[in-house]
DNA sequence: CCATATACATACTTTTTGGTAAGTACTTGT
DNA sequence: ACAAGTACTTACCAAAAAGTATGTATATGG
């Protein structure tokens, strides 16, 4: 999928930053480009990767799916799969997933005072 | 420094991301290599060039001055150069900076539970 | 007058991430 | 028979990030 050169010195660099820095441990985990959006659909419901697609417009399906593995390996997410035709795939976030919130809210908190963006909030899930 | 493509489909993600998303906007500014671990050793107290470069021995004063000046421009640092010879320059986190706190201490929270390695925390600043 | 120390700078290459474009399987509706 | 919907897959290319190696200025100590 994603071919890594695991005895490069960025592999070994970022391992060791994983390991011993817990904020280089998260940026792992939610340092993708569409991740952080994907989760915040996610934290109001599980959402099937339609409509995922939908709710993100830009981003691409290879990036979608990509994403999704990648978060569900890290254990953030499920997928669930109905064996039905058209298919159904049901993502929704695991414990860990959803015990990001405090980091997600302390970020939120910081780059109110720090930007002058309006961040975009369907759900009001921080108001 | 690094040559950027204004215009390409990639930088206007991510400003799309930075300006709608705060987690997006917080990864942006530490999410370099080596931000985080800079960012640690300020939050001890100013350190000069060289003593950031003994602290993190993997760095190349290639990506140190870079992450720097990066950091400098988005004001989370300040560099104060003494007109001397040799030079002596310290860096500090400004106020912005020392406001990330609570964000790492929530991620540090987050790793602490997902994580079954045990971060360095040199000046006991989590403890 | 040569090495040393400090804080960088610059050219170049490798590695990783992200994006483009096209295709697959399977079934229901027309 | 064929288009449409769903959830992907794959090959390829562009861009960004990180790393390697080497060079710079200035003054002080020997």
């Amino acid at each position: 999928m994603a071919k890594i050169k695991e005895s490069s010195t960025q592999q070994s660099n970022k391992r060791q930053a994983t390991l011993e820095c817990p904020v280089s441990y998260v940026i792992n985990k939610i340092g993708g480009r569409w991740k952080p959006l994907i989760i915040y659909h996610l934290l109001a419901g599980p959402r099937r990767y339609n409509e995922l697609k939908k709710a993100i417009p830009p981003i691409t399906e290879k990036m979608l799916i990509q994403h999704l593995k990648e978060l569900e390996t890290d254990k953030l997410i499920t997928r669930e799969a109905k064996q039905v035709v058209p298919p159904v795939v049901v993502y929704s976030l695991t414990v860990s997933g959803k015990a990001l919130m405090p980091v997600i809210q302390a970020m939120g908190k910081w780059a109110a005072l720090e930007s002058n963006a309006t961040p975009v909030d369907t759900y009001g899930l921080f108001s």
